[in-house]
DNA sequence: TTTATTTTGTATCAAATGTTACATACCCAA
DNA sequence: TTGGGTATGTAACATTTGATACAAAATAAA
């Protein structure tokens, strides 16, 4: 196990021999779920920090209807919901569901507080946990500003463009890539083809080259 | 200053007293700038947490035109991208620029680092700010999943009256709701209108009440 | 290679929202 | 009380996007 989780965000840097005298330091448990199964639910309060040893889970969100409205799918070995153990509403804000039969790392608050006081690189780790998660969101809810689509599409090829001169390769399938957007599949396809057909950008597959750079700038004003 | 801060979130539960120890144990600068002084920019290494002391910044996200996106003002005495100083890519997501004459606490990270070492409290309260960063982003991302305005004033209505029945009271002006919502001012006037019309609720200004709980909870399907 | 599956391009139509403009209501301060 | 500024209600029209459907292309699997 302490093998597994020494690739989890939480452990980088330490040896699977420091993490089992650490982890054996304070309190913790295993435990076991099978397919399918309830690990919490909305507005439970989140007491412990989870890693996930070995399987997967989703974090699904509903609205007041009960609709699903956003699936996350975590791996191991992350930690599920590390900006959520603290914080004055630390609550969980999904429901979490097992995707296979998973193993998990449970280990409570106060025992993590314990560990941050043994575990200098540990506390780092978590600190870092969580601030790339802020940076990720942060970075999410800057692109969803955008109003339009040609907008959001000028701004992410203009990022990807940055470091590798006019022409990039995207990394996401459209489909993807819409869902990022938070728009439609068809939509997004429409919005390339007219930017393709202004003679901005040339699209092939999923290599776009940069023809125009001053109009696609211009699209953000 | 120790009295002004001791209200800042990190120091939370701390006195004037011990904060000053603490401070002076590590290595920490105060910063006077003028109004409109340009503090960071963005894409500027975060090395040191900065608190305000005095006086407020504001922070301005920018497209690739230049544009002014969003606008977020942070007051005294809270610190400036707490989330930022730590993670992967640890750089300013924004240009943050005085409003007014305004006092600065810039403390290195090395120095928060040890601070965390000799104040369990101090640690606790960085850790609940950046956790609360990541809810409240969280939460909003969530928000904005929902498609159309009607959409997000069911959620928005019902989150609220949750609590207090049927009759709730926006905290907010419409104008600052419909930039909460990423919609337009007149769009958002028009979806309250509509609800209205149909019955769904009943609104006086800023007071809201909410006649048909079942048709506003069909709204989410 | 052939077949199945996924991805992409495109079209049509309806629905939602933005834009702009103006009138009315409200609130605070002189 | 009376302005002046802000907040709100509403209208007409243009634009954008979503929904749905289907065909072509690309990719993976047999």
């Amino acid at each position: 196990m302490y093998h597994h989780i020494a690739n989890s965000p939480v452990f980088k840097g330490l040896t699977p021999d420091t993490i089992e005298t650490l982890l054996k330091s304070v309190q913790f448990r295993i435990k076991n779920v099978n397919e399918q199964q309830v690990i919490a639910q909305r507005e439970d309060e989140c007491t412990n920090l989870i890693l996930i040893v070995q399987g997967s889970v989703r974090g699904e969100m509903l609205d007041y209807s009960g609709k699903i409205l956003k699936v996350e799918d975590i791996y191991a070995p992350r930690p599920i919901a590390a900006a959520f153990l603290f914080g004055q509403n630390n609550r969980y804000p999904v429901d979490v569901v097992s995707n296979e039969d998973t193993t998990l790392l449970v280990i409570p608050k106060d025992s993590v507080l314990k560990m941050f006081q043994q575990s200098d690189v540990f506390l780092k780790n978590y600190l870092n946990a969580i601030s790339n998660r802020a940076q990720f969101l942060s970075q999410r809810i800057w692109f969803l500003s955008f109003k339009t689509i040609k907008e959001k599409l000028a701004q992410y090829i203009l990022n990807l463009a940055n470091a590798n001169g006019n022409k990039i390769t995207l990394p996401l399938t459209q489909k993807e890539l819409a869902e990022y957007f938070g728009v439609t599949r068809p939509s997004l396809a429409r919005a390339l083809g007219e930017l393709e057909k202004d003679q901005i950008i040339e699209a092939k597959g999923k290599e776009i080259i940069i023809i125009n750079r001053k109009l696609l700038i211009q699209l953000l004003n």
